[in-house]
DNA sequence: AGGAGAATAGAA
DNA sequence: TCTATTCTCCTG
């Protein structure tokens, strides 16, 4: 038997290194490990390097292993994951394969994964001091000075407090402060908050709603599946509310165009407690604070974009996650989750329902709804007076366009504006012109860094013609003046983006505002807001790319024109329909949102596609139908489980060598296990096989059952890291992919 | 990942 | 021959 005093225990430690197992130190001078210390940072010396670790777990170190090195200092002195949370996470490892240090390394603020403390999440207060009390009667009366000494002599204020009460406010507390009589001290985090304001009056379905969630006495997932204009954010803030009433913690995830101080106010003004926001405008201290501010159960309502569903909830009683199918909730790089996923993983944990809402679910959330995992709540009918959006579809086959709109479109636009309304064009093309062209010999300018090298990327037109562009790696160029290959001056634009219709709008409607919204003119999280304000309630016109296509409210909008899909209507992604359909409707109804009745114009060429057609005879559902049908039977998501093993390099040969090995590995693991459940497609070069000067393919995996699937990667995974050519190629594994690319 | 030492390829 | 990159190995 082996002796086991706590001297040898040691701590198994997760660093924020690609590997896949754990790190044994001896614990730093001082105490001896223990259970107690699962889940606290500690500072280790690795290699010449010192990491920032987590104790993973406390225990003998495995026979054979290296001799080990001392921690060099605690970072806490309480575990900072423990729980729910930390139980979430080692399951999120798991699931996407990945090193238990690298998702907790996902999982903390910066500041945390840095080593630095949990920050104080107090506020400040302004008291007066003891001559203070005595010399107020000497301030002049009617200064700020003395009113806000006057306002300090009944009690301490926090200077949230003080910011509603008294403006000025902080120069005269200057001043006293340097006579000494006032001082600033800290105080518990700020409890301020405005005076709830009563919502209106949620219509039948809407109760319905509201009341499935509030009675759900543990962890159910529902869906809320309402069109656009429904009031789903009533039935979250209702819910919400209900929550608070109980006494518990309530995160909403939000997309990351979403989050705007917009939808903050409502739910500010609406739920009577302080708000906070998480999303990647914050500074590094500032998300610390929140996510401390959530540990310590002060934050009682947090909103926030994809990270946000790493928060601490020692006390959580909802979580919602509004437009679920949006993509910015699956993160693209490093640790691969989604966070809707992850979600309904931690609302199971925690025991909380969880509430997805969406006017075009995603066909995942769909199948689950039908499957009977989530509870199915409908929304069918616009909230208030507003009434759906007539669509309607322009055949422009044979037509004269100009900048790519035809002459029905620009009648309708006059017709609009003259109505006194306001006009949405949509455009998912940014940019002056997808291509730029040489008329006489047939060249057009590509990017030299993406794509084949033989083909390249075609550059977008900005700038009226004079720059290139290439979106998928940011490469810039100015046009050239005359074609390289045959000198001739014909070059031209072909095509249209979102510049080009601003253009001629601008030229044809010269006596309304044309703004265009797009991520090249508005780039900070705020200009759009102003943008808005400025054009307030006036006739105008709006172009836009998808940016515009969610969330904002523009009661005077009463037509959309979507100008331009056919490319998406064609795409060899399995989920192309699946978003152009969320797209298309996500954009229709932006128009008529209040009391004025909206029309949508879609231009194509293609007409009689069955796309369109299902989406305007039988809707969004009608048409999520069809294609769950399709994805049943060529089994794809959500039928069938799939990952996705992607591999790039600088060189072209070493990312399909690698794949082709680790194709191998992974055939051999599914033979010995007997099943021949997993299908292997590729490897293949992405999409877009060179990018940004890298070269890209991929290898997709689908099996008929997730276990099957899990079990062989966890089989395969050791042999594939080992693989001499794994070292030659940077590689990553996907598991849900969303994107393939 | 990222740092270090080894290996290997251009400039003097 | 010497320095400048690229390659390979290793991390308790």
């Amino acid at each position: 038997m082996i002796a086991s005093s706590d001297a040898s225990l040691a701590l198994q430690v997760a660093l924020p290194v690609p590997l896949p197992q754990l790190f044994d130190y001896r614990a730093p001078a001082g105490a001896a490990p223990g259970p107690a210390d699962v889940g606290r940072r500690v500072l280790v010396p690795f290699g010449p390097r010192r990491l920032v670790g987590i104790v993973a777990a406390v225990g003998p170190t495995a026979a054979g292993a290296p001799a080990l090195r001392d921690a060099i200092e605690w970072l806490d002195a309480a575990p900072l994951l423990h729980g729910e949370l930390d139980r979430s996470l080692r399951w999120l490892a798991r699931y996407t394969h990945a090193p238990l240090g690298e998702v907790l390394a996902t999982a903390l603020p910066a500041t945390l994964r840095r080593g630095e403390p949990l920050p104080d999440t107090h506020a400040w207060a302004w008291r007066l001091t003891g001559p203070g009390g005595e010399a107020i009667g000497t301030l002049k009366s009617g200064g700020r000075p003395r009113r806000l000494a006057d306002l300090l002599q009944t009690a301490a204020r926090d200077e949230d407090t003080l910011d509603l009460l008294l403006d000025g406010w902080r120069t005269a507390a200057r001043t006293l402060a340097a006579r000494g009589l006032v001082e600033r001290v800290a105080v518990p985090a700020s409890q301020l908050a405005p005076v709830p304001q009563a919502g209106p009056a949620p219509n039948d379905e809407q109760r319905a709603a509201i009341d499935a969630v509030t009675t759900c006495t543990g962890f159910a997932s529902l869906l809320l599946d309402g069109v656009t204009g429904s009031g789903k954010t009533e039935v979250y803030l209702q819910a919400i509310a209900h929550c608070l009433a109980q006494g518990r913690q309530a995160l909403v995830l939000v997309p990351e165009i979403g989050l705007t101080p917009q939808t903050l106010a409502r739910f500010r003004a609406r739920l009577g407690v302080p708000v906070h926001a998480l999303h990647s405008g914050l500074a590094d201290g500032e998300r610390a604070r929140v996510w401390a501010a959530a540990m310590r159960g002060e934050a009682r309502v947090v909103v926030g974009t994809r990270s946000a569903v790493f928060l601490p909830l020692p006390q959580a009683g909802l979580i919602v996650v509004d437009e679920e199918h949006d993509g910015s909730y699956k993160q693209q790089d490093g640790i691969r989750y989604h966070a809707r996923d992850f979600a309904l993983v931690r609302g199971k944990a925690l025991d909380v329902p969880v509430l997805l809402g969406s006017a075009t679910p995603s066909l995942e959330s769909l199948q689950n709804a039908i499957a009977g995992r989530h509870l199915h709540l409908r929304l069918s009918q616009r909230a208030g007076n507003a009434r759906p959006p007539a669509v309607r579809v322009v055949d422009v086959r044979k037509r004269p366009l100009d900048a790519g709109l035809s002459p029905e479109l620009l009648t309708a636009i006059e017709r609009a504006l003259a109505d006194g309304g306001q006009v949405l064009v949509f455009r998912n093309r940014r940019g002056y012109a997808p291509v730029l062209l040489c008329h006489d010999c047939g060249w057009s300018a590509h990017c030299p860094r993406c794509s084949t090298p033989e083909r390249g990327h075609p550059m977008t037109v900005h700038a009226g013609g004079r720059r290139l562009q290439c979106h998928h790696c940011g490469y810039r160029a100015s046009a050239p003046p005359a074609c390289p290959d045959c000198a001739s001056l014909g070059l031209q634009p072909q095509g249209v983006g979102t510049e080009r219709i601003e253009e001629l709008l601008a030229a044809r409607f010269a006596d309304v505002p044309v703004l265009r919204i797009d991520r090249g003119s508005t780039r900070r999280r705020d200009a759009l807001e102003r943008l808005f304000a400025e054009l307030g309630a006036r006739p105008g016109i709006l172009i836009g790319t998808q940016m515009l296509a969610k969330g904002h409210d523009l009661a005077n909008l009463t037509l959309v024109c979507v100008v331009g899909v056919d490319e998406g209507l064609f795409s060899a992604d399995f989920r192309a329909g699946e978003k152009l359909a969320q797209l298309l409707i996500q954009v229709a109804g932006r128009a008529g949102r209040a009391d004025r009745p909206g029309q949508v114009l879609l231009q194509t060429h293609h007409p009689e596609h069955p796309l369109l057609q299902t989406l305007i005879h039988g809707g969004y559902h009608a048409f999520a139908a069809g294609e769950l049908e399709q994805r049943h039977a060529a089994g794809f998501p959500p039928f069938a489980p799939m990952a996705l093993l992607r591999a790039e390099s600088p060189h072209a040969d070493p990312p399909m060598a690698f794949l082709h090995a680790a194709r191998r590995v992974l055939h051999a693991t599914s033979a010995d296990s007997g099943s021949s459940m997993l299908q292997l497609d590729g490897p293949v070069a992405a999409p877009m096989p060179r990018r940004a000067g890298t070269y890209r393919a991929q290898l997709i995996l689908a099996a008929d059952q997730r276990p099957v699937l899990h079990g062989i990667l966890d089989a395969a995974l050791p042999a594939i890291h080992a693989l001499p050519e794994a070292r030659r190629a940077r590689w990553s594994l996907d598991v849900d992919p969303v994107d393939l690319y």
